[in-house]
This record gives structure tokens, C-alpha cells and sequence, in this order.
DNA sequence: CTGAAAGCGCTAACAC
DNA sequence: GTGTTAGCGCTTTCAG
């Protein structure tokens, strides 16, 4: 028995242990393992039939390190949950795929200290990074690394970053031509609270002042409604409009799951959607199109926002076109709830 | 000029490089670059602008190799975009998070040569793997590779593995128990094709024909379609079904999806729902409250799901309790589709 | 067909 | 404070 034993747990099974049980060398082993042509088959057998007893499994960083290593990207987003980020997921993975990348995947609840420490676990981990971050600390740690980093859906910070946004302002003038064509002439705006949180200058806010402004629209601050990213926000801030704001007939949300929050709290207190409050959506979820009535949205292509980031990644790998930026259009699919 | 160049693309900046450029050792690179309290601030200064200037970033896997290595978990899931995953992934995540485990997620879109293309990438880059898998070739490839591994949501085969499963039995007898007592006779049920194509015995199909039985119901084999997991796949599906059997009154689907399309199609057929036609779906998607009307359906908690899974894989580690297996019960949610 | 030597890029342990 | 010496576990030469 002897006087020090490492306490490093159940001491990995190597590649060598396997040698010594089956009297060969570690590079028939590796043969045997990799399934390399030269080696004979009942040796083979042997070794193979060993490791599997001693439960031998090559370690995949002996292997990185010595072949050329695959390439990991790490997609940062606020939650799975949310039916916005499995589009973005699905653009991201199929890019990737085709590339031979693989993801590894990380959720912040939009939490700003979460995405903090998911930045650190990021940069050790991933050889490129890809995110929707709102943490201008956890943003600059990722950058900083020096890993090909594109920022997702950030439109509020301006930087030099490799970026893909949604074009809000053609978006949001959509909106209001559309509302405006249809009679509306008060016109409320749910925000979302998570991005006013995180300190960044609220463009859309700005936005949707600005663009009212330039319809000769009235606009009272009360008619800008912070909320939660979800249905129940939605309802809520909705709850909030009805009381403060009976004068409004329109209501444009940051986005669909909230707009869908906010019409269905109309229509349970008993108000006709479009009759007595029209609702405008941001997204173009599918599930805008099964709620009732059918939610009208500004479109936008997430999956290929998600595609455009991993391309966007690619191209500051060494090799690539370097930095780039990709702005993405809203399309209006004009639905029942106007 | 050298007569022969590596023709590896740029070669790798190595920790090596910077100490060469620093004229300082490896080791006080080391130290700068993973900020030991041991060095000079200025020397250390010095050392961290070359390391940004030569773009140096540290080697995962050489890291991963000294330092005793994060576990990577793989999820293979079929698609990011039906509904249901999501709702696991979130469980996934929690659960590895918990752990400190980061996730590589793959997808398969349910095609069999798409899975055994991922078994084949996972066995080499994670150190344990929870799947929703359904060809064999797929599953035996991961798990004889020796890893934990945790088969999802595969109810129909028969396996000595880890798994986490749904109970349909009970579920299909908590729809019959509702319909019957709602005074439905003829019950047709819409099946998911992709499960049947795996080739693996369906033990669902035959749980319906079975229940129906019990209840000394007539079941014809047309009222049982194979519909393509989607809500299209479900409105197809439905207008088979009431061409062929205009006589049944209530339908139960393998999922949320597939039941929402059929009871669109019902509608846009200028059917009643629940008057004409009952539906019952299975899952319990968040989406079903949101549609018109409201589906009934069968809760499962999917989140857990993914939780119980990592929770396997973990047990499955050296240290850990072994093999296990869980059944995650339905819980009938009956809403205004039926 | 098999083995021996070398080294992937890094950090831990110990010198100085 | 800093450098030196050893490996981590594997695959890749290159010899036999």
C-alpha cells in the first residue's frame, strides 16, 4: 500500500493501460482503436475487446491536440424558451453543420451578470463566439479574447464589433404607415424592459418617437410601456395602456410574444381586436399566425440572422474576409389584428 | 527560403511564440496569460500586448489536457424548431449548468442516416451524450462507445440502456377516460410517420388498438393515419381522415403539433370544434392554450425530461449511481377542443 | 504487421 | 520574480 495515492479520482484509463493488459504497444492500440488498415485482426480483436473491459475512451484533448482540432463556436442567447432564439438556433446549427463546426450552447436569461460569467466560461472554452449580449462588460471580455466574435441583435450599442442587426427604423416606419393607412392616429409602444436595463441608449424608444413625430403624431410617455419579454409582460403592460391610455387604438410591441400578451389581455377584458385595438407584432413568429386573431407582424428572417452570424464568424478566422456586418430587413405580413 | 513550408494554413501562434517575442520564458507567458499573482506587472503588461498583437489565444485542448478537463455533454435532439425540444433543452441546460457542464447540441432532423452521421461525430467529441434517437445502428454506436449515454423518448424499444421514457399507456387511457365519458365512440388517432419508418415496433399504435379494445370500441385500421411531425403534416392527415372516415368524432395525435393542424383543417373545413370534431393532443406545448380553440391535451413535463436526463448521464459517470431509468407520467389537461 | 522516438501546447512543481 | 524540467494522452513519423 503505498504512502501517496493521487486523490485524483478513479484515475483515467490511458491508451497505455490497454497496452500493458494486452502485452502490445500503445500504437497497435491506437490502431486497433482508430481503425487503422495495418494491424492484424485477431490483435485487433484483442485490444478491442480489452478496452472495452478496462472501459478505455481516448481523450478528446490528446486527440485535439495532435490532429488538427474541429472547431467549436460557442451561440450565446437569452433562452431557449423564447420561440424567437430556436430560429436563430436552427440558421446557427445548419451554418455551422455545413462548415463541420460544432455548438456549444449557453443561455443568460438576459441576466446581465449571467452573461458575464457566461463570457468568461466562453473565451476558454470555444474558438468562436457568436451572441445575443447585452452586457457591455461581458460583450468587451469576448471581443477581447481576440476569438472571431459576431454580436447578435444588439442595435442599440454602436461599435466596431462584427455585428448582425435588425433594421428597426425601417421596421418600425412600416409599422406606421400601416396604422396610420388604417386610421390609427394614437399609437402605444410595448418596449422591451430587458434592454432598457442594460444601460445601453434605447434606439427604439428614440425611434418610435422620432417616427411619430415625423407622422404629426401626438405621443405621451405613458404610452410607452416597459415589459417583461413574454405573454404574461405583454398582458400586463397591456393592462397598464387600458387604464392610463383609453385613447390609444394601436398598440406596436417589441415583439410578437408580447404583442400576443397585450392583444389576448384585450380581448379578455372584453375589447374587439382589430374593432377596438389593433395590434402590430415584431418578429414573424409562426405562432403569430395560429393565435386568434392572426397577429400582424414586421417578418423578420431569423434563421438566416442566425446563418449570417456564423458566416460573419467564419470570415474573421484566419483566412476569412475579416469584419463584416449584415443589417436585416422586416418584411410587414399584414394579418387580422389590424 | 525554406525548401519545404507546412503547408497547415498560418501556423498556430503558440504560448512559445509570445515568449520569444517577450524574450521572457514560457512560463512567465504562462503566468501573464492566466494571471498568476506571481510577475512583474510591467513584465506582464509587456507580455499580454505582444500576446494580443501576435493574436495569441491558448490551445483548449493543451489546457484541457493539463488541467483536469470540463465535461462536455452532447444532446441530440430531431429539430430546434418543433416546440417540444426547446422545452427539454431548457431542462438540458439547467441541469448541465448545475454541473458546470457545457452542451454540444446536434440535430437530426428524425432522419436515420442523419443520426448515425452524429453518433459517429459524438462518440469522438463529448464525454457524455443524451439523445432522442431512433435508429439502432445510431444508438448502438454511442453507446458502445462506453460513454454515459441516455436514450430520450424512445418508448418502443426494448434495451438494457439508460433511458427516460413517457408513459404513453397511461396517457392514451387518460384520453380514452375523457372522450368516452364526453360520449365519443369512434376514436381515430394520427401517429407520428417518422417513428414508424425506424422500423422499431410501435408500441403506441398498438397501445391505441389495445385501449380501444378494453373500451369495446370499434377501431377501424384507416382511422389511424401516419401524419409528418407538423402542423401540416396534421392538417394533411385530417383531411384523410375525413374523407376515409367521416364517421369519427374524436381524434387523438401523437403531439401537440399534429393535433393543432388537424383541428385547423377541421375548422377550415367548416367543422365545429369541439361540436363535430374532439381532439386531444400530447405533449402540453405552451402553444396549445394560445390556438382557437384551446387544445386539450396531455401535459408532460418536458423539462424535467431534459433535468432526469443529465441527471442519467451523471449517474452513469464514474462515481455515480450507475444505470437508471425514469417514466415521466401525462397529465390530462382538458381545455375547449374536446 | 509492429515498436520506438518525438512532439502537439500547455501548466505544475520545483529550482534559482 | 523568473526559468527549468516534466509530463498530460495521444498520433505521427520512421525503423524494424
Amino acid at each position: 500500500m503505498p504512502i501517496v495515492s493521487t486523490t485524483n479520482g478513479p484515475r483515467r484509463v490511458t491508451i497505455d493501460d490497454v497496452a500493458r493488459l494486452t502485452g502490445v504497444s500503445r500504437q497497435t492500440v491506437s490502431r486497433a482503436i482508430n481503425d487503422k488498415p495495418q494491424i492484424d485482426s485477431a490483435t485487433k480483436q484483442r485490444i478491442l475487446t480489452a478496452a472495452k473491459e478496462l472501459g478505455y475512451r481516448p481523450s478528446r484533448f490528446a486527440r485535439g491536440m495532435v490532429r488538427q482540432s474541429t472547431t467549436t463556436l460557442g451561440l450565446v442567447i437569452a433562452d431557449v424558451l423564447n420561440p424567437f432564439f430556436p430560429e436563430v438556433v436552427a440558421g446557427v446549427l445548419e451554418a455551422a453543420d455545413a462548415r463541420g463546426w460544432h455548438v456549444v450552447i449557453y443561455t443568460t436569461a438576459s441576466e446581465l451578470s449571467k452573461e458575464r460569467e457566461v463570457a468568461e466560461t466562453v473565451v476558454d472554452h470555444v474558438d468562436a463566439c457568436v451572441a445575443f449580449m447585452l452586457d457591455s462588460a461581458a460583450i468587451t471580455r469576448v471581443a477581447g479574447s481576440g476569438m472571431p466574435f459576431v454580436l447578435l441583435g444588439n442595435e442599440d450599442r454602436p461599435t466596431q464589433l462584427s455585428t448582425v442587426r435588425i433594421d428597426f427604423d425601417s421596421g418600425i416606419r412600416q409599422a406606421f404607415d400601416h396604422l396610420v393607412a388604417k386610421g390609427h392616429r394614437n399609437i402605444a409602444m410595448i418596449d422591451d424592459r430587458d434592454r432598457a436595463k442594460s444601460g445601453a441608449p434605447d434606439i427604439r424608444s428614440g425611434l418610435f418617437t422620432a417616427v411619430a413625430a415625423e407622422y404629426g403624431l401626438r405621443i405621451e410617455p405613458h404610452w410607452r410601456q416597459p415589459s417583461s419579454n413574454s405573454i404574461q409582460g405583454g398582458a400586463a403592460a397591456m393592462e397598464r395602456l387600458l387604464e392610463t391610455a383609453p385613447e390609444v387604438t394601436a398598440v406596436v410591441s417589441y415583439n410578437d410574444m408580447i404583442a400576443i400578451g397585450a392583444m389576448r389581455h384585450a380581448r379578455a377584458r372584453g375589447l374587439a381586436v382589430p374593432g377596438d385595438r389593433a395590434f402590430v407584432g415584431f418578429d414573424g413568429l409562426a405562432l403569430g399566425e395560429l393565435v386568434d386573431p392572426p397577429l400582424t407582424t414586421l417578418h423578420i428572417d431569423k434563421r438566416r440572422l442566425g446563418q449570417a452570424a456564423v458566416e460573419q464568424a467564419a470570415a474573421q478566422m484566419p483566412g476569412g474576409g475579416g469584419m463584416a456586418d449584415t443589417l436585416i430587413r422586416t418584411q410587414l405580413v399584414v394579418r387580422d389584428s389590424t
